[in-house]
DNA sequence: CCTAGAACCTGCGAGC
DNA sequence: TGCTCGCAGGTTCTAG
């Protein structure tokens, strides 16, 4: 479940259902899933055995797992199509299981992470002194951090030589921030997708943080976005977000502010949602 | 240094 | 029915 409000939907059902436990025994089932972990499939499966897991961490679309007692973490990405499940033992193995965590007790149930396209993974690494593991330290804060700096981020914006749908799905500036989400704040603060960073005013900047942040608590206020069983949380149960979306997947349909059909064009090998009307092109650079 | 585009995967639905 | 094509919510690497 790719952008913030789903992964943190998943964090929310870890921090509920599997912290605290003690992993008894890994079993990586695709070694592609865990191929961030340099030193490959065994050694990962060997290094979570017998640690308690704490409370799960996240930033942005990245999430982890501390390791008690320890300064390193299980980092997890989901990729485009990456679950992870809280499963019966007696559940089937589902086709595209990656890895199963098993823990030392009674409750009767697993840690699956499931993952059809294997670009999300797990992996294991060192956490800084802010418990941050340390190859995401590259990674912004997202902007439900109590610490994300907007001053820092407006900055950022008016340096930058690119337009602002890249600026919000570049997670080196703000992070979190993904296809559907960028494409819904830019519409509710009617901007459109190219629109050059350099030409946004502070309260402008100011605006479009506001709508990320709106659009992203009310995703998360429902359970996030899911148009199939692919994006779930860890009980397997899509979130009613998709009912919500203003822009995403509306292509022909009446926009809801001024009833202009909406379009679709196609950008950096996906699409961008906006209203012609209320979201206007740039004018052409000279 | 910065930015844009391709590459990495599998599966699904549309159109022929 | 079966084939091909386009498309999918992300990140990372490379070329310019």
């Amino acid at each position: 479940m790719p952008e913030l409000p789903e992964v943190e939907v998943v964090r929310r059902g870890l921090e509920r259902w599997v912290a605290h436990r003690t992993v008894a025994d890994v079993e990586v089932l695709h070694p592609r899933a865990v191929r961030r972990h340099l030193a490959g499939a065994d050694d990962f499966a060997h290094r979570l055995k017998g640690h308690r897991v704490g409370v799960p961490s996240r930033r942005g679309k990245y999430l982890w797992l501390p390791l008690a007692d320890t300064s390193q973490a299980v980092l997890a990405h989901l990729g485009m199509s990456g679950q992870l499940l809280v499963q019966p033992h007696a559940a089937p193995d589902e086709k595209h299981l990656r890895v199963r965590v098993r823990f030392a007790d009674a409750l009767g149930t697993e840690l699956r992470f499931v993952d059809q396209r294997t670009f999300g993974g797990l992996s294991l690494h060192d956490t800084g002194p802010d418990g941050l593991p340390d190859v995401i330290a590259h990674i912004a804060r997202d902007p439900l951090d109590p610490l994300f700096d907007d001053e820092a981020f407006h900055r950022a914006l008016r340096r930058r030589r690119t337009t602002i749908k890249r600026a919000l799905l570049d997670q080196s500036l703000i992070s979190g921030v993904g296809n559907i989400y960028a494409d819904e704040a830019l519409w509710r603060a009617r901007i459109h997708y190219e629109r050059p960073t350099a030409t946004l005013t502070r309260p402008r900047t100011a605006e479009l943080l506001g709508h990320v942040r709106d659009v992203m608590n009310a995703a998360l206020a429902v359970g996030g976005t899911s148009f199939d069983s692919l994006y779930v949380n860890v009980n397997g149960e899509s979130g009613y977000f998709d009912r919500s979306l203003d822009a995403y997947g509306r292509e022909g349909l009446p926009c809801r502010r001024c009833a202009t059909p909406m379009r679709r064009r196609p950008w950096m090998n996906r699409s961008s949602y906006f209203c012609p009307r209320c979201q206007r092109a740039p004018r052409a650079l000279s």
